[in-house]
DNA sequence: AATTTATATTATAATCGTTCTAAACTGTTG
DNA sequence: CAACAGTTTAGAACGATTATAATATAAATT
C-alpha cells in the first residue's frame, strides 16, 4: 500500500503536477499488490464504476500516455485493435490467451533468454519482446 | 516469376473467385523474388501509382484480409497505429527499425530458437513471435 | 447461349477509438 | 494575494477501418 504522498512525490519528481485526477489514476493503477494489464477502456470503466469522481476520457488518455512516457507504464500491442498497458515495467514476455483475450506475464522459468546473435549494424537494441499466442487445446481435438 | 494461371488456381483452390482485382493484387504481392512487408496504405499507393486499373480501397482491405485468412499473408503489429502485412508466411522473427519504420526479417542465425519451458496448462501454442526494436546508437535509448 | 444464382466490387456513408481545441480551472511560485 | 504555467474538460474533429446497398462479374444451371 502506497501513501498518497508517495504518488505526489513521484509525480512532482517527473515534472507532472499532482492533480486530483492523476492521483486517482495512480491509486487505481499502482496501489495494488500485483501488477496488471489494462486497456484504456478498462481503466475508464473502472474509474467510472468504482468512484464518484468522474475523469474525462481525454484526461485518462493524456495521463496514461504521460505515465507511459515517464516509464511508469509499458504498452503492449497484440493486434491492430488491441493494445494493453502494463503496470509491470520490468523486462518480461507475455502469453496471450486468444480465448479469453487475457495477457499473462512470463517469467524466466517459462521463457528462456532470447539469444540475439547478430544485430543490425550501427543500431542499438531498445527492446526485445516475445509474444506467445495460446488457445484452447480443444479447438483442434475431436 | 509466377504465371497468371497459377494465381487463378491458387485463388480457386481456396474458394476465392479469381477476379481481375484479386489477380492484380496477387501479381503485386507475390510476383517477386523476395518477400516483403507492406501496409494497406503502401499497397493502395503502389497500385494506384503503378497501374492504370483502379481498385477501390474497400476491395484492397477485403482482399488483404481474405489473403490473410487463407494464410497467404501474415499480419505483424508493431504498435497501436502501425500494422504491417508480410508476404513471408514462414515462422520468423523481426527487427523493427524505429528510425526508418522498416521491418526486417530475422533468420535463425540472428535470433536463436525461443525456449518455452512452461506453457499455460490446457492451452496450445498458436504462435511465437519475437520483435526486436532497434534504433540508431545516438538516440532513443531505453 | 441464355438464364439464374452466388459472389465480388464500388462509391460512399457510418463507425469508433483517439486526438485536438479552446475555454475554464487548478497548482505553483513569489 | 497575483500572475503564470500547466491541466482538465466537453465536445468537435480526425482518420483508419468497416458497413451498406446498388451494380457488376463469375460460375452454375438450363
Ligand atoms: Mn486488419
Ligand atoms: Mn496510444
Ligand atoms: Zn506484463
Ligand atoms: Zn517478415
Amino acid at each position: 500500500m502506497y501513501k498518497n504522498s508517495e504518488f505526489v512525490s513521484k509525480l512532482r519528481n517527473s515534472g507532472l503536477r499532482p492533480t486530483k485526477q492523476r492521483l486517482k489514476i495512480c491509486e487505481v493503477l499502482f496501489n495494488r499488490d500485483k501488477t496488471f494489464h489494462f486497456t484504456i477502456n478498462d481503466l475508464a470503466k473502472n474509474i467510472s464504476e468504482n468512484f464518484n469522481e468522474k475523469i474525462s476520457l481525454a484526461t485518462i488518455y493524456n495521463t496514461v500516455h504521460a505515465f507511459k512516457d515517464k516509464g511508469y507504464l509499458k504498452e503492449i500491442t497484440i493486434s491492430s485493435d488491441k493494445s494493453y498497458f502494463d503496470t509491470n515495467i520490468t523486462k518480461h514476455h507475455h502469453f496471450y490467451d486468444e480465448d479469453t483475450n487475457l495477457l499473462i506475464d512470463c517469467n524466466d522459468n517459462e521463457i528462456g533468454k532470447v539469444n540475439i546473435k547478430n544485430n543490425i549494424t550501427g543500431k542499438k537494441i531498445s527492446s526485445v519482446e516475445v509474444l506467445v499466442r495460446v488457445a484452447s487445446d480443444t479447438q483442434n481435438q475431436n
